[in-house]
DNA sequence: GCAAAGCGTGAACGACGATTCACGCCAGTG
DNA sequence: CACTGGCGTGAATCGTCGTTCACGCTTTGC
């Protein structure tokens, strides 16, 4: 034999490939799913265009892994921020918090990595991912609704995906409200949708009961773009 | 002068060009936004591609008239559901329910032409009808507010966009349980829904208030296709 | 220092799909 | 009926990427 990787290369690879990645995602927070494209990500990570087939088989894996480790660390997000949480009530209301919060930090990418949509492969990736949202919403649900916090008749199958929608929608699709840089109103319109989000599931009383005012700002600071 | 439109012709070309929308309409309803290519339009319009051309400048134009004309429909839907009903709170919940309704008639279709994107330039004319959705929608939930039915503390203007994410999400996004053939569970989910809203918007008890039972299948029928 | 084995390169290739256009055909005109 | 001009055609064109690959350069092992 006469090449071994030494421990210095495997790092420096390594090191290259969350290069690709962090290009890709920086293109993606600036123009969208449609500007990710191998040429100028690469261009972008400071290498020739062929250099990114050393560690990729495929644009479609290269996105899919995007997502992938998008949707894992909001879901973890979320999962966190609810087992703060004092209550099942409040863990509902600190995972939209949270979420939203995120979610609101760049507007352009969450959208483009949940919302937007891509080639057929990419899909069931995506598809994956709001339902890993979802699921962990429902449990929310299901625990506080177990714990007799909510009116019984919920059905977690319909309400989860419909408030992950209003979540998405209400935040970072392209109707909500321009609120990029005022963090006054990005404070505000995240404790709306958490009322919203809470007084869907049934909870009227939620500001009363001081279930807004615990988290109303989740320090989110942890893995900036 | 030797050649004037007689009024056949016009009728023919009008013909003609409904063909094409609806050629493109059918595609989007069997695969998504991806199956508008102008080739396979055109087959399935009975011409050639080039014809295509003599009736919209480009494939862009096409997709937007395409998504404007189901937009304004589906605002049309919901104003009149809105219109029929006996009183505010009424009113938006036949709105929810009527745009439900049409929404899981053709969920494919409906998700493409609202909810998946495409080009830059349809982006643009979907945001418009997503707001003209939302808008149309605000409108319900000021004037029910007005009326003393639903709490003063609504921001429409943040509800209402969310609240249009919860419906597209919920009835006909990718993750919404696979209800298509089932008229029974269709009735169910937009039920769901429509409770899941007006909870949403301050209307703990819906149900007891017979709100729902009267909006419960509006018939759609008009406009298949 | 030398051979072996990866790694990086970027021009070239190929697929796909929108768009064009020179040519027949048919309907309207007088 | 002959003539005119728009309509329909569909093969060819053009652009835009994703992907490949033959060729140096760098690192490793001896």
């Amino acid at each position: 034999m006469a090449y071994r990787r030494t421990e210095r290369v495997i790092r420096r690879l390594a090191a290259r490939r969350e290069d690709i990645l962090a290009a890709a995602r920086d293109a993606v927070a600036e123009g969208g799913m449609a500007a990710v494209q191998i040429v100028p990500v690469a261009e972008r990570a400071g290498i020739a265009a062929g250099t990114v087939y050393r560690y990729f088989p495929s644009k479609t894996e290269l996105v899919n892994e995007l997502v992938e480790q998008a949707c894992a660390r909001e879901v973890e997000t979320m999962r966190r921020a609810a087992e703060a949480a004092p209550g099942p009530l409040s863990a509902i209301a600190a995972a939209v918090a949270a979420l939203g919060q995120r979610a609101l930090q760049n507007r352009k990418l969450a959208w483009a990595l949940i919302g937007e949509p891509a080639d057929t492969e990419t899909g069931a990736v995506r598809h994956a991912c709001r339902a890993a949202l979802a699921g962990e919403f429902g449990r929310l649900i299901r625990t506080a609704a177990a714990a007799g916090l909510l009116p019984a008749e919920q059905s977690p199958a319909v309400t989860a995906p419909a408030l992950v929608g209003a979540m998405i929608e209400g935040l970072i699709g392209p109707l909500a409200p321009e609120i990029e840089s005022n963090p006054a109103r990005q404070r505000e319109a995240v404790q709306s949708l958490t009322l919203l989000v809470l007084r869907a599931l049934g909870v009227a009383d939620a500001r009363a009961r001081g279930l807004v005012v615990q988290i109303a700002l989740p320090a989110v600071t942890e893995g900036a773009a």
